[in-house]
DNA sequence: GGAGTGACAGGAATGGGCGCCGAC
DNA sequence: GTCGGCGCCCATTCCTGTCACTCC
């Protein structure tokens, strides 16, 4: 969905035209949403996942990866790029619900503010809305203020009220979700489109690893916030279009309270637990390091957060650009902008509609100094890099039994409950997943006709992510291969939301890619950024100035269509046909015809390769690496257990090509054709 | 009792130092 | 013999979740 209206500050400020429904998402409605969706609430993981886990409250799982960021981060001297002239800019808040709009098309004739919204829309669209509070703050923090949402300001105005129906407060928490489920969905639109004298925004943007946030958000993101800085996981990273390719922008992050209340992990839930404390001093802001920088270069590849680190330490941000500061157990949501500034950094006031805002949903958190929620724990582990060491054997832990549990039996033992790893027996699994989306031939493939134990099984999620030149040749060396390429990002969008079979993988892949933006500064491909949106950006040579038209889709009732101009528009969509069999899905998409295969990216004149682009080959070399802590009981059948199912369930590079596929094509969705 | 803190261990990335090899 | 490229090794640094402890 693009950018529907641009509205005045004065008009913004005077009419409130965010309504209370609008602005407060019901948390019926929006749960009625979500579950509406099938991303949402079936998930295949955790209908056929064979991990087993016990936690205290929640036992949903799930399963796909990602990596950290690249990008340097920015200091305070970054920060005062920024001219402090923000204040009364008119500002484009562009409300989106992220978890429909990312997965298709509202019909026009559906959405009450379509009338004057384009009918193109994007997965996510930026946010009309007035000006943040936030951008009167001199900088470093100018443009956040400490709870920008919560104190008194423009912002607030628009986005504040009193909806009794929410069960929240009167001071706007537009944000504000019941965790593991719910997107406001129609308040965004009809902010953008009810008002008259909007213009048409500008930028679209994506959240790339996206299947991954969905993952946590399910069971309520946590985010650990430390003394000394945490980085974010899954860290936010997006992918960006619409801009003027030579217009210069300041991108940032800013996190702001999602709702009014302190939050306290009870009973294996989340509760409400007082009202937060919104007297928090502390740095909101975190400015991407590239900042300020053109739109050409925005678009080119993926914009990382990764390094942002999130601190309870509120002395940090005097020291540390990098550090959010937060409070623990408050629930916050980071909103992403694009401000459009003069070439030499600062902000010029004059134009209005330089101020775009953009909200991820699933990308709220609650803030925490220690993990609450097991499943949160076991999803980090799986999904971050850098908790390898917490991962749990692989080979030897994972045994049949557990490979049909869904849920936690009653013959777990206490012990396995208590430790997190010994939930997750297929912890290595994820591991594949991470890199070649194995875990769909563990759902899909009965266990007989999986490849036996001998199966090299490094082929699999090698080629999938195999250069151009290594899908040709498997054995060529090359030290990138560990990127995502063309070929694996190609896209067919009639295959493409396939979520719920393809989130996993999906998820995998955009964490893997996130974390190549994020590890590999500059990434040069944009295969190796969001796998949004690749297919666009490969097959044209011409650079972002010729990017792929965007993809189209519909919703019908409970289907979902979603094309690109140019493509065919599938019976193949598992909504469409009502499957989720992976291997129909792999099938139908895996005649992928010449005009999505890659081209060699090294033409396309947008790429930068920098010189220090490491090989992501670290990060699947542990993939089926021995776990050397166990957290299962002797007595464990896991443990016991000397054949593994998914030991055997090696996939053939065949099948990982149509696994990635799969992959690719579920990220297919967020792009251009 | 719950939240916060710091030490800890594990994995991975990074960079410097070193040696080997081939070209000039 | 010199130089540059390359690969390997190792120390350092960073990041992670865990756990014991302290604080309120």
């Amino acid at each position: 969905m693009q950018l529907d209206h641009c509205i005045s500050p004065s008009m913004m400020l005077s009419k409130k035209f965010l309504s209370v429904n609008s602005s407060y998402p019901h948390p019926g409605a929006s749960e009625h949403a979500l579950h509406e969706h099938p991303i949402s609430t079936s998930d295949n993981l955790e209908r056929s996942s064979p991990l087993k886990k016990t936690t205290r409250g929640m036992t949903n799982q799930s399963d796909p990866d990602n990596f950290p960021d690249s990008k340097e981060a920015p200091g305070d001297g970054q920060r005062s790029k920024l001219s402090p002239v923000l204040d009364g800019v008119s500002e484009i808040r562009h409300n989106f619900d992220g978890s429909a709009a990312d997965r298709y098309l509202l019909p026009q004739s559906s959405q009450s503010q379509s009338s004057a919204a384009p009918t193109t829309m994007f997965p996510y669209p930026s946010q009309h809305g007035a000006a943040h509070p936030a951008f009167s703050i001199g900088s470093p923090s100018r443009y956040m203020a400490h709870h920008p949402v919560i104190t008194n300001g423009a912002y607030n105005s628009l986005l504040g009220n009193s909806s009794p129906g929410t069960g929240y407060p009167g001071t706007g928490y537009p944000y504000t979700q019941q965790y593991g489920h719910s997107y406001q969905g129609a308040p965004f639109y009809q902010f953008s489109t009810a008002q008259p004298g909007l213009v048409p925004g500008k930028a679209q943007v994506y959240l790339c690893n996206r299947p991954l946030w969905l993952k946590f958000h399910r069971h309520q993101t946590e985010m650990i916030i430390t003394k000394q800085g945490r980085r974010m996981f899954p860290f936010l990273s997006f992918n960006i279009s619409g801009l003027d390719p030579t217009q210069h922008y300041n991108i940032f992050v800013d996190v702001i309270l999602a709702d009014p209340n302190h939050w306290r992990f009870q009973g294996g839930k989340w509760v409400p637990c007082g009202k937060a404390d919104t007297n928090v001093q502390g740095n909101r802001v975190y400015m991407h390091p590239d900042s300020p920088n053109t739109g050409a270069h925005w678009m080119r590849q993926e914009i990382s957060f990764g390094k942002m680190k999130l601190t309870n330490n509120k002395g940090a941000s005097n020291n540390n650009g990098q550090m959010v500061v937060l409070q623990s157990l408050h629930k916050y949501q980071p909103r992403l902008h694009v401000v459009e500034v003069n070439e030499d950094g600062t902000e010029d006031t004059s134009q209005p509609g330089r101020v775009q805002t953009f909200t991820f949903p699933e990308t709220q958190f609650i803030a925490v100094t220690a993990y609450q929620n097991t499943d949160i724990t076991q999803l980090k582990i799986d999904h971050n890099p850098f908790a390898k060491g917490f991962r749990d054997n692989y080979d030897t832990i994972y045994t049949g039994c557990d490979l049909d549990r869904l849920t936690p039996s009653p013959n777990d033992s206490p012990r396995s409950q208590i430790v997190p790893g010994a939930r997750y027996s297929m912890a290595s699994s994820f591991l594949q997943d991470q890199f070649v989306s194995n875990y769909a031939k563990s759902r899909f493939h009965p266990p007989g006709s999986m490849p036996g134990p001998g199966t090299d099984r490094s082929v699999p999620h090698t080629n999938g992510l195999l250069s151009p030149q290594q899908v040709e040749d498997p054995g060529a060396p090359s030290p990138q291969r560990w990127f995502v390429t063309p070929a694996n990002n190609r896209l067919d969008f009639t295959a493409a939301s396939a979520y719920d079979a393809a989130t996993d993988f999906a998820g995998n892949a955009a964490t893997l890619l996130s974390y190549a933006a994020a590890g590999v500064k500059a990434l040069p491909l944009p295969t190796a950024g969001c796998a949004g949106r690749p297919l666009g950006y490969y097959s044209d040579p011409t650079g972002w100035g010729a990017r792929s038209p965007p993809q189209y889709c519909t919703k019908t009732g409970s289907v979902l269509s979603c094309w690109a101009p140019g493509t065919r528009v599938g019976s193949s969509n598992p909504y469409l046909s009502g499957t989720d069999d992976a291997e129909t899905l792999a099938a139908d998409r895996s005649p992928l015809g010449e005009d999505t295969k890659p081209k060699d990216l090294s033409d396309t004149s947008w790429i930068e390769t920098p010189p220090s682009i490491k090989s992501m080959d670290s990060s699947d070399s542990g993939i089926y690496e021995q776990a050397k802590r166990r957290r299962l009981s002797p007595s464990d059948p896991a443990v016991s257990g000397s054949s593994s199912p998914l030991k055997s369930e090696v996939l053939p590079s065949r099948d990982c090509e149509k696994n990635c596929a799969k992959d690719l094509g579920y990220y297919g969705f967020y792009t251009h054709t």
